[in-house]
DNA sequence: TTTATTTCTTAATAAACATCAAGTGGATTA
DNA sequence: TAATCCACTTGATGTTTATTAAGAAATAAA
């Protein structure tokens, strides 16, 4: 399993010594979703931190027996359910795998611990959570007072491997939209390119 | 001034040592915005951060000549631009108080050195940002897949001064909403309760 | 106070998007 | 192989929301 790559990352916000990361690799699992298999449910309260290695996964919560969908999830994301994992209170959300999907699994606790055992992780979990918030500003700008279409172009240029990884009726209920608006959508657009 | 609100505000996230909040006080100024005013534009870099004693200050950006209102804040908010801050890049959006307002205004800078001088520090900056950055999700959740009538009765049930005190049309466009529609769903909902 | 100016409302029309219903094609299973 | 299922498409129709334009009501300015 390759640890490199989440070391990497984490080494690319604030430097880590090798006895710190050695201790913090004491901590991980590893785990091995198939497609469709469930990481989180709601209602259970989210004391893991993941980074997913291969794979990808996509969340949603029910709304009057619809799955609406609020995030996705490639390789290379470090992620917990946020709202859950920091205060403690139950998921809204399910965690779902879209695709054969391997991760890293880290305890809140251990990651807790080396915020207290090491300043540089405390630093490392600020400016990780920083990163998350900005990224997710950021998606919220590029969402907000457009319409689907665009919301569309700019989901598919931020994301290249999308279209082809990610079923229709998950990327339209991302967007808000019915699958039925986006079939259109996807229609109108390869119309217009030829 | 009140320095006190501000203080109760971070001891209620994680405790301070008098010591430090004297330290911390040091680079605290004052500032009074009229009715209008600007506090940032959008192009400039965001080295403060800001606390609002008394007021109401909204944001928004330009799109095709239109304002999108993206965010407000009332009075014992802390916050800075959350992009520019973090990433030291130029703000996309305008900060602008809708009354008079009075802030206390603390330089990046002095948060940083904070953060480097004491490890309380660094961890009252992770849980401000993790505080941030739930409740932004939280609000999202409830934005989402919602219709503007209710995206607009849960904003008014979050926020009890905002009819008062907020015109219609930044309402609207936080909502994401032309102004004639929001009047026409106060119409509504007035006809409805009599 | 009177005049501007802005904010809010209302109506008619148009665009964006949802819903319902049916059909196609590919993949999975019996 | 046929039957079943699922993802996607397409069309007809209805709802939600935007646009345009005009007027009323409130605020600010002269």
């Amino acid at each position: 399993m390759d640890k490199q790559s989440l070391k990497n990352i984490l080494q690319g916000v604030t430097p880590i010594l090798e006895d710190e990361w050695q201790n913090f690799e004491q901590y991980f699992s590893f785990r091995r979703l198939n497609k469709n298999e469930i990481l989180w449910k709601e209602n259970e309260v989210c004391n893991h931190l993941v980074f997913i290695n291969t794979g990808l996964i996509y969340c949603f919560y029910n709304k009057d027996g619809k799955e609406i969908v609020t995030n996705l999830y490639f390789e290379n994301s470090i992620f917990y359910d946020d709202y859950s994992f920091i205060r403690q209170e139950p998921c809204v959300l399910n965690y779902v795998a879209l695709e054969v999907t391997e991760l890293i699994v880290i305890p809140r606790i251990a990651l807790y611990e080396m915020f207290d055992k090491y300043k540089s992780f405390e630093r490392l979990g600020r400016m990780m959570v920083e990163r998350n918030h900005t990224i997710s500003i950021k998606e919220q700008l590029n969402f907000n007072g457009n319409k689907a279409e665009e919301k569309y172009l700019s989901l598919v240029a931020s994301q290249p491997g999308l279209i082809q990884r990610v079923p229709l009726k998950i990327i339209a209920s991302y967007l808000n939209i019915t699958p039925e608006h986006l079939s259109r959508i996807r229609k109108k657009l390869s119309v217009s390119q030829s």
